[in-house]
DNA sequence: CTGAAAGCGCTAACAA
DNA sequence: TTGTTAGCGCTTTCAG
């Protein structure tokens, strides 16, 4: 395994070929007409060599390194992979490379390798990050290269992005709950600096006041299963406390479900439980979990439509495109009953 | 969001301190001594300028890209994001990048991205596919350059490749349910070109042959839920049917687990179901999954040093390393019982 | 300690 | 239709 070698080079094949480096490079990109006879001739030293052309020089040459940054907050969570792979088949499909930047939930790493992709030349960059910091924003304002927005948004600059409708969502799970029968309603949130909780939270109340008799209490969770257990224990101490919890995501909505039953109550009969996301595996969940479903694959596959356009040159400006906000779908399942 | 201006080069900033490039980019490596007069008046010009060096020109002068290409099967199946995660962090560490290629479950797909890392000039390439195909084969014997393979194996290919101990797997879980009293024992398997697969039907075999009168019934699944259900039910139509079901993967015995509750039975109460992988969620589902775990982070983490090692020219030859068989874990949950 | 210059591997005028 | 040539933006001898 030892690479010592140097990689042929169009010189190589050139040489081989008895032409210059132009027209084997003519021949490659197919732009221009080469004679039949001097095409074979180059293809057979192409074979021959096992000749691969240096992406990296064409880069250089081009100013373009067909390759798009993708940020995400952390992959591991398991609302991003769908992200991930449908901006990569989206990629894919246009002749563009992923790059994969996880944040690893830590703001200052996702800072760093906005730095890093612009040093990378990266045509453009796909943000998927739950938490866009506000130290973000001078940064996004004056990006040097086309950005799109994956639910998220960024406040001062004018930015595409593709949302899913996070106020309806909360609109939704709560006007669920409701209709079920519930008044006393909790609410598990997500930290403050996450923009898409205090959309869904929004929706919450906007469905909870049109209704007489209803109350909220609010509680902050950070989108862990953990996380959801100790808020879930909080709600809980209230006297009276709620007969139906709304969560920020379906891992928190877990939580929940574990914190009701270490209570000794169960889920849904004495508590409904509605989590967000609908990851993969929550419809086999026990009990299944009745959650908000978006469309992760189309946000993907939008942002990457959007972002090359962009580098293409056509598209036109920001503000046009806007935000673009996408339905979402209640999924009724197993985790929610009348009270 | 027009991007027209040329980006600043070294050369703007070299004009801009009054010194030639070759200073510049001495200050900017830190390779070599400046005075610190003039790295203050190029720090100053940087930092005007906004500049950034262009890491494809650097790249190419280096030959060196500082990234790594990572070859998955489909980051959609939950079994992947831990890898990928582990892999990014490891990389990152290092300064170094990903470049995410999913195969999308798609053989063709993935070769086709194995030319493109080569043209993209990666530094080495993680593989992480389950499915290694044999036509991969020749490509990775004379691969040009640096390849670690994570739970996969290329025969006639001497590559560094770390495996968790697939076959220890498939005996402790076939182990676990002899113990419990079972002996007429269901194995749902995954298609052939899967060698993990087969590694961990031997397993099971192995631990079957030590008890006797335990019988073993094989058929072949295609590692999901749907998958799972067909299967199951083919077990299932075999009278007497087995009252232990061994699954190539949790997403098929999420799949079990169904086929085997439309058919009236209980879990574990009339048949035991053990699971694979111990994706998260897995000790969410109902019944919490018994299944056997594996180290996948470590996987990640092994994999890059050692393509870090091999990039810069450090490591010992691919024999020396050879194969790292990592232990696994059974995790004894609710989905088993006695018979 | 710093500058001049060559060159990494490719593409695209411009000529022939 | 093909070759010559000038870079793309950087690093690194080799001189000074």
């Amino acid at each position: 395994m030892e690479h010592v070698t140097r990689a042929t080079t169009i010189r190589d094949v050139a040489e081989r070929a008895g032409v210059s480096t132009a027209t084997v490079s003519r021949v490659i990109s197919g732009t221009t007409r080469v004679k039949p006879a001097t095409r074979a001739g180059v293809m057979a030293a192409v074979a021959a060599l096992g000749y691969r052309p240096s992406g990296v020089a064409r880069s250089l040459k081009l100013r373009s390194t067909r390759t798009i940054g993708l940020v995400v907050t952390d992959i591991a969570n398991p609302y991003f992979p769908k992200i991930v792979r449908a901006v990569e088949d989206a990629a894919f499909e246009r002749g563009h490379t992923v790059l994969l930047c996880d944040g690893a939930d830590d703001p200052s790493r996702e800072e760093a390798y906005l730095d890093l992709l612009i040093e990378r030349r990266v045509d453009g960059i796909v943000i998927a990050s739950s938490g866009l910091e506000e130290r973000f924003r001078e940064w996004l304002v004056r990006r040097p290269l086309p950005v799109v927005l994956v639910n998220c948004t960024a406040r001062g600059a004018a930015l595409p992005a593709i949302l899913s409708d996070n106020r309806a969502g909360g609109r939704l799970a709560a006007e669920h709950v409701l209709a079920l029968g519930h008044r006393r309603i909790g609410h598990i949130s997500a930290p403050s600096r996450n923009a898409a909780a205090g959309e869904r939270l929004a929706g919450i109340g906007d469905a909870i006041q049109a209704v007489p008799g209803a109350e909220l209490a609010v509680v902050e969770g950070d989108g862990t299963v953990e996380g959801g257990e100790v808020a879930t224990r909080r709600l809980l101490d209230r006297l009276p406390g709620p007969t139906a919890i709304l969560c920020y995501n379906d891992l928190t909505a877990i939580g929940v479900v574990r914190a009701v039953r270490d209570r000794g109550r169960r889920v849904p009969a004495d508590v409904s439980v509605v989590g967000y996301d609908d990851i993969p595996l929550s419809a086999w969940l026990e009990p299944a979990l009745t959650t908000v479903a978006q469309d992760t694959s189309e946000m993907g596959r939008w942002a990457v439509e959007r972002l090359v356009e962009r580098i293409a040159g056509r598209g036109t400006e920001p503000a046009a495109d806007g935000v673009v906000l996408l339905p979402v779908r209640l999924m009724v399942r197993a985790s929610t009953a009348p009270p």
